[in-house]
RNA sequence: GGGCGCUUAGCUCAGUUGGUUAGAGCGUCUGGUUUACACCCAGAAGGUCAUAAGUUCGACUCUUAUAGCGCCCACCA
C-alpha cells in the first residue's frame, strides 16, 4: 500500500475473481442456517445495463452482502429474461438496417437470428453484472427460455387450464399495427393527443332532418352498426327504434337506447362500432348488434371498408372519410380536440382497439379457496404477509389490481413460449399439454400447434419459483422460497411484482417474497429522466467505474436516496464518494505504518486487557454504537441512513480525530480493531477497497466471509466517551478562536485553560490538545484566575484564554464576547420560558425536563464566566 | 375524472414512532505541507424547514386548506 491514492482499477477485477473464486457466492442448503433469497430482477437480454441496473444491483448487493455476513446462507440469483416484444423489435430494427424483415427470413432463421443477438447481449450483462461487485451465485444462473424455466411455464399454463382459468375467445383486445400483437391493458401507454372532434350528419330513413354525431375517429363510422341514444333524452327520444343512413355506406343502422349514454356528452348520440371501441364492443352485444370489422392486422383498411377506402392506411383513411363526407355535406364542423390515446410500449405505435381470438387468464374466477386470482392478490397485501416499501404504494396496488380485467397472455410475435395447445386438424380436438403430443385420441396425427407465443411477464410471473428448479427439484425451493426481498422499481410494480403475486400465490399457494423494495429513477442533475434518445443526458456506469470505481458509482447510487423516491446523479457526486473511498485507504495507510503484525489478528479480549486511554474508550464506544446503528438501520432497509452513519464515523471521527490523537499516544491494539471492524461494517456498500484492505491485514479469511459484528457491552464506557467531547470541544473552541480572530494557523502560540470540574481530564489530554490545537504551551489549572487581555471562550464550563495581548485587537474581541454573552442570554431566556411553563413541567417526560435543567446550569455557569472575562478586558 | 408524491442552506439531498441552538456533501469565503490522505486539514458565512390555520406543554415531524412542481391510473364518444 505505497500509493497515495487509491486505484479501483487495480484492483476490482482481480478481486472479483477471487470472490468468485472462494466459492462464497453459492450457498448451500443448510439447516443449521437460516436463508436470505434475493432473486435478481433479470435484465432484458436487449443490450445494455443501464443506470437503473447499477442501483437495483448496489442496493441487492449490499443486502445479500449484510445478510451473508450475518451468517444467513444468502442466496442471490442472477438471470435474465427474453423480454419478447423488446428482443423481437430489437433484432427487427437491425434487420430493418439490413433491409430485410421477418417475413422474408421466415419463422425458424429469424429465431435464430434472435438467439444470436441474445447470447452476445448476455455476455455483455453479465460482464457488467460483475464491473459492478454483485455477490450474485452465478452457478445458479437462469434463462427463461431455460429447459426448466419452459417446463416450468407450460406446467402452470396446463395447471391454469384445467382449472378454467385459461380459456380462449374472441374478444375486443389492445392491438398494436406494428408488432402486429396484443398487448395487455398495461402494456398500453396513455398519451395526449392534439386530434379533433368531427361531427357528422347521419340521415334518418323515414324522414327529414339528421342526427348530429361527434367522434375523433371518424373512419371508424365505416363500422358502425347503430346510433344509441339516452332512452330519457328528450331530444331523442321519438327517434328511438327508427332508422339511420349511414353517410359513405348507406347502410341502414337502427336508433337504439341505453342508458349508458351520457347525454351531457358530446352531441348525446353516439356511433356504435361494436368491431373497434370496447364500449361499443359491450352495447353490441347487449343489443345483438352486428359486428363489421374493417381493419387488417397491420393497421390498413379491409375489404369491409369498401372500395374506395380498401387498403388506405388507418391515418389515410381517416383523411380520407373526412374529406369525403366534407364533399357529401355530411360534415358539420371539426373542432380541435386533445384526447388520450393508447400507444404500445414497445414500439410507441397508436394501438387499435381490434377484435380477435385470443387466450385469457380469468383473474375473477374463484379457485383458490373460494378466492380469484385477483382477490388472493390483494389479500397477501391486506394482511401483511407482504410488506411494499414504501407502504404508500399499497394503496396504488390494490388500484390495479382491483381493476384488472382478464390478462390476454397470447402474442402473436414468434420470439417466446409457444403457446402449448395443438389443434387436430381432422376433429378439431384442442389438446394442452406441457409437451408436444404425437397424435389426437382421434387418432389422427395431424396436429397443429397453436402459432402464438406467451406474454412475457408469464413466465416473468414465475421467476421467483421457476428459477428455483419447481417443478422438478423440490429441496431448494423448500430452503430458499418464499424468498425474502423482491428489490426492484417501481415503475414495474403492475408489470411484474403484481403478476408474480398473483402467479405464486396460485400456483404454489405461497407468496413469492416477504418484502417489496422499490427504488426510484435515476435522473439527471436537473431532474429530466436520463434517455436512451438523448444520449447527451445518460450517464453510462460503465464509463463511471472506469473513471472513479464502482465502489464510488455505488455510494453515489445509494446514499441519498430512499426507497420510492427519484434521486439525481452527476459526475460531481460520484467524484465526492470516489473522495470518500480515497480516504479508506489513506486512513488504512496510517494504521498499518503504526501497528505491529501481531496487531493484525487482535480479538476483542486484546483490546479490552490492553492499557486503554479515555481517547480509546471513547472510539471504542462510538464504534459500538455504530455497530448498533448500521446493523438496525441494515436490518430495516435503511441503507442511506446506514450508510451515512458509517461514512460520518470514519471521516469525521476516527480519521479526523481519533487519527490525529493517535498521534500523540497510540493503542495499535485499537487502531487495528476499530480499523478492521470499520471495514466490516462498509463491506456491504463499498465491496472492493475494504477487502483490498483487508487483504493488507493478512487475514486468513476474504472479507467477505466475515462475522458481522455484535453490540458489545464491554465496549461501552459512557463516562469516557463525555469526556472525550469535553475535549474536543476544548480544541474545537481554540481553532475557532485562533481563526475568527486571523491569529496566523501556523504560530505555536500559547493557552491557559481553567478546567474546573475537567482539570484533571484536560490535564492528561494536555499534549493532545496542544497538537490538534498548534499550542506551543499549555497551562491547565483549576483555579480561575482572570487573565487581562486575551481572547477567551467558555465551553462545557471550562475556560480558554489565548494571552494575545499585541497582537490582537481588544475591540474587537470585547464585542465578540458582547456577541457571545447576547447569544446565551438568549438561548437562556429560551430554555427559562419552557421551564417555566406549567404545561411543559406537567406533561413532558421525566428526561426531557432533566436535560433542559442540565442545560440551563451549563448556560448559567457559562455566562457568568464570560460576562466576568468581558470585565478583563481594558 | 380518480390516486399519490415533492416543496428543508446557492446546488443535490438526509432528517421512521412530535422533545435541536434543524444536518451532510458539493459550491463559496478565510487560512493551512502536521507519522496517512490537497481525492487533504482547520475555521466561517448561509435556513422564519412553500404559505395559512389547527391539534399539543412543545410541530420540520401530526390534521386541514392553499399554491407551485412532478408521477401513476382511467374505455368519456
Amino acid at each position: 500500500m505505497d500509493a497515495k491514492s487509491y486505484n479501483a482499477k487495480d484492483s476490482e477485477d482481480q478481486i472479483y475473481k477471487k470472490w468468485e473464486k472462494s466459492g462464497a457466492f453459492s450457498p448451500k442448503v443448510d439447516p443449521k442456517k437460516k436463508s436470505f433469497t434475493i432473486s435478481m430482477p433479470p435484465p432484458n437480454a436487449t443490450g445494455t445495463l443501464h443506470l437503473g441496473h447499477s442501483i437495483m444491483l448496489a442496493i441487492e448487493d449490499i443486502m445479500i452482502r449484510f445478510k451473508r455476513m450475518q451468517g444467513y446462507s444468502a442466496l442471490w440469483l442472477p438471470g435474465t429474461d427474453h423480454a419478447a416484444i423488446a428482443t423481437q423489435n430489437k433484432v427487427e430494427k437491425l434487420l430493418a438496417e439490413k433491409g430485410q424483415d421477418r417475413h422474408e427470413l421466415g419463422r425458424e432463421k429469424f429465431l435464430e437470428e434472435v438467439k444470436k443477438f441474445v447470447a452476445n447481449s448476455q455476455a455483455t450483462i453479465r460482464n457488467q453484472i460483475r464491473k459492478m461487485g454483485s455477490s450474485c451465485d452465478w452457478s445458479r444462473e437462469r434463462y427463461t427460455l431455460d429447459d426448466g424455466l419452459t417446463k416450468a411455464v407450460m406446467t402452470v399454463f396446463v395447471k391454469m387450464y384445467e382449472d378454467g382459468l385459461i380459456y380462449r375467445g374472441n374478444r375486443l383486445v389492445n392491438w398494436c399495427p406494428r408488432c402486429e400483437s396484443t398487448l395487455a391493458d398495461d402494456e398500453v401507454e396513455h398519451k395526449d393527443i392534439q386530434g379533433h372532434f368531427y361531427h357528422i350528419k347521419y340521415p334518418l330513413k323515414d324522414e327529414k332532418g339528421y342526427i348530429e354525431i361527434a367522434t375523433t375517429r371518424p373512419e371508424t363510422m365505416l363500422a358502425d352498426t347503430a346510433i344509441a341514444v339516452h332512452p330519457k333524452d328528450k331530444r331523442y327520444k321519438k327517434l328511438i327504434g327508427k332508422t339511420a343512413i349511414l353517410p359513405l355506406v348507406g347502410r341502414e343502422i337502427p336508433i337504439i337506447a341505453d342508458e349508458y349514454v351520457d347525454i351531457e356528452l358530446g352531441t348525446g348520440a353516439l356511433k356504435v362500432t361494436p368491431a373497434h371501441d370496447p364500449n361499443d364492443f359491450e352495447l353490441g352485444k347487449k343489443h345483438d348488434l352486428q359486428t363489421i370489422n374493417i381493419l387488417t392486422e397491420n393497421g390498413t383498411l379491409n375489404k369491409e371498408a369498401g372500395k374506395n377506402y380498401e387498403g388506405l392506411d388507418r391515418f389515410e383513411a381517416r383523411k380520407k372519410v373526412a374529406a369525403d363526407l366534407e364533399e357529401q355535406d355530411f360534415l358539420i364542423k371539426t373542432e380541435d380536440h386533445m384526447h388520450s390515446v393508447g400507444h404500445c410500449y414497445r414500439c410507441s405505435t397508436q394501438i387499435e382497439p381490434f377484435i380477435s381470438l385470443q387466450w385469457f387468464i380469468d383473474v375473477n374466477k374463484p379457485v383458490i379457496n373460494g378466492k380469484s386470482l385477483k382477490e388472493r392478490s390483494i389479500e397477501v397485501i391486506k394482511d401483511g404477509s407482504i410488506k411494499i416499501l414504501p407502504s404508500r404504494f399499497n394503496k396504488t396496488y390494490y388500484n390495479w389490481m382491483e381493476n384488472l380485467h382478464d390478462w390476454c397472455i397470447s402474442r402473436q410475435i414468434w420470439w417466446g413460449h409457444r403457446i402449448p395447445v395443438w389443434y387436430c386438424q381432422e376433429c378439431d380436438e384442442e389438446i394442452v399439454a406441457t409437451e408436444s403430443p404425437n397424435k389426437c385420441k382421434c387418432g389422427s396425427k395431424k396436429l397443429k400447434q397453436d402459432q402464438d407465443t406467451l406474454d412475457t411477464w408469464f413466465s416473468s410471473g414465475l421467476w421467483t419459483f421457476s428459477t428455483l428448479g419447481w417443478p422438478d427439484n423440490k429441496e431448494e425451493l423448500e430452503y430458499f422460497h418464499p424468498t425474502s426481498v423482491m428489490e426492484t422499481g417501481y415503475d414495474i410494480l403492475f408489470f411484474w411484482i403484481a403478476r408474480m403475486i398473483l402467479m405464486t400465490t396460485y400456483t404454489l399457494g405461497e407468496i413469492p417474497f416477504e418484502t417489496v423494495y422499490l427504488h426510484g429513477l435515476i435522473r439527471t442533475k436537473s431532474g429530466e429522466k436520463m434517455s436512451k434518445s438523448k444520449p447527451e443526458t445518460c450517464i453510462d456506469p460503465l464509463d463511471m467505474i472506469e473513471k472513479y470505481g464502482a465502489d464510488a458509482l455505488r455510494l453515489s447510487l445509494v446514499i441519498g436516496s430512499t426507497p420510492g423516491n427519484d434521486t439525481r446523479l452527476y459526475e460531481e457526486k460520484i467524484a465526492g464518494y470516489r473522495n470518500f473511498i480515497n480516504k479508506i485507504w489513506n486512513s488504512a495507510r496510517y494504521v498499518l505504518m503504526n501497528i505491529e503484525e501481531g496487531d493484525y489478528s487482535v480479538t476483542l479480549e486484546d483490546v479490552l486487557s490492553s492499557d486503554l486511554s479515555r481517547t480509546d474508550k471513547w472510539i471504542l464506544t462510538r464504534l459500538d454504537e455504530v455497530v448498533a446503528g448500521v446493523t438496525k438501520n441494515l436490518g430495516k432497509h435503511s441503507i442511506s441512513e446506514a450508510g451515512n452513519e458509517i461514512y460520518e464515523f470514519m471521516w469525521g471521527e476516527f480519521c479526523d480525530w481519533y487519527l490525529e490523537m493517535s498521534k500523540v499516544k497510540k493503542n495499535t491494539k485499537v487502531l487495528s480493531y476499530v480499523l478492521k471492524n470499520i471495514l466490516i461494517l462498509l463491506h456491504p456498500f463499498v465491496p472492493f477497497i475494504t477487502e483490498v484492505v483487508w487483504g493488507n491485514l493478512n487475514q486468513k479469511n476474504l472479507l467477505i466471509v466475515e462475522t458481522w459484528p455484535k453490540k458489545q457491552k464491554e465496549l461501552h464506557f459512557s463516562r469516557e466517551k463525555e469526556e472525550v467531547e469535553v475535549v474536543k470541544s476544548v480544541i474545537t473552541a481554540i481553532r475557532s478562536l485562533r481563526s475568527e480572530s486571523n491569529v496566523d494557523a501556523s504560530k505555536k502560540i500559547q493557552a491557559v485553560i481553567h478546567g474546573g470540574r475537567h482539570t484533571e481530564l484536560l490535564l492528561e489530554k494536555i499534549e493532545i490538545i496542544k497538537r490538534l490545537a498548534n499550542l506551543g504551551e499549555l497551562e491547565v489549572s483549576s483555579n480561575d484566575k482572570k487573565m487581562k487581555n486575551s481572547l477567551s471562550a467558555v465551553v462545557k464550563e471550562v475556560g480558554i484564554y489565548l494571552p494575545l495581548e499585541g497582537i490582537i485587537d481588544m475591540n474587537e474581541e470585547k464585542k465578540r464576547l458582547g456577541r457571545e454573552v447576547e447569544n446565551l442570554q438568549k438561548l437562556l431566556t429560551h430554555i427559562e420560558k419552557k421551564l417555566s411553563n406549567k404545561g411543559f413541567v406537567a406533561k413532558a417526560p421525566k428526561e426531557i425536563i432533566e436535560k433542559e435543567e442540565d442545560r440551563k446550569a451549563g448556560i448559567l455557569s457559562d455566562l457568568k464566566k464570560i460576562k466576568e472575562q468581558l470585565k478583563h478586558i481594558s
